[in-house]
DNA sequence: CCCATATTGTTTGAATATCAAACAATATGG
DNA sequence: CCATATTGTTTGATATTCAAACAATATGGG
């Protein structure tokens, strides 16, 4: 197999990779009560908190006009708080509260199953190689 | 680092990796005249090119109402047809028109050169090994 | 062969998500 | 001091999402 189509069939596995990982996602939010968009949100807030407005729309590749109807949907439901920033009177900072940790937390735990379901096969040094390869596309894109 | 570290990390590398693809696959897609899921939608019938609605619902994880709608949208842009599955007058299949296969060859144009970038520094048996790794993940999701 | 049950895709209403454009409040820098 | 830029919000139009109800058709058991 040349090198043009080595990078063809993985860019085919990173595309199916995707997918399977989005209807994933779809089933396993269905049964939580907000919507795939929202669990979104919930993810990234788990590892970037607090977070500016401006800042959550970028990582999400949505606009800050759809960002704001989404928090304000958010923070109905007591999963995140508006936090005035001291620096800035213009700008807001999102945070979790401790309803929204606890639907990160429930949502982690499923991915971490789901992880170790898929590297059940793996040894140790399979893992840490994979780990290190994803890595560096992750630190690419 | 322990096993549940390592699978921990590997989670939050998954994660992070879906995230980052989400936010590019929206900026690519936005200047492309037609929405997210519907590029989503032209991506699976690139590859199971004709399918039936029940199948690319579950493939996408949505609902065949959801579906209908979004290959009415389709349809109107005609970038697919329905065709009538001759084996059951219930029954559609969906296809890309030219015009949706084209979406298809570009926007997989950008996924290959994306992956280029992503691999630029690896190896050609780096390249098999990610490659067998991810087709063992895919394989089990 | 008949008919009860299941399946497929569509329609509909309500809620959510999306964008671009316009806006108010505030920050910045010359 | 003031022109310009930035941040988040609001709004209207369109798209996406679900569940429920439906019509047309397929299936399988009696």
């Amino acid at each position: 197999m040349g090198e043009k189509e080595k990078i063809h069939n993985l860019s085919d596995l990173i595309i199916e990779f995707y997918e399977k990982l989005s209807s994933w996602e779809h089933s396993i939010v269905a049964s939580s009560g907000i919507t795939l968009q929202q669990m979104h949100t919930i993810e990234i807030l788990g590892v970037h908190n607090p977070v500016k407005m401006k800042d959550l729309a970028g990582k999400m590749g949505i606009t800050t006009g759809t960002l704001t109807v989404l928090i304000d949907n958010l923070e109905k439901k007591d999963l995140v708080n508006r936090i005035p920033n001291p620096d800035d009177r213009r700008s807001i900072v999102i945070v979790l509260t401790e309803k929204g940790r606890e639907h990160y937390r429930l949502h982690s735990q499923y991915h971490r199953d789901l992880t170790a379901e898929c590297v059940a096969g793996f040894s140790a040094s399979d893992i840490d190689s994979f780990s290190k390869y994803l890595k560096k596309v992750v630190d690419t894109i």
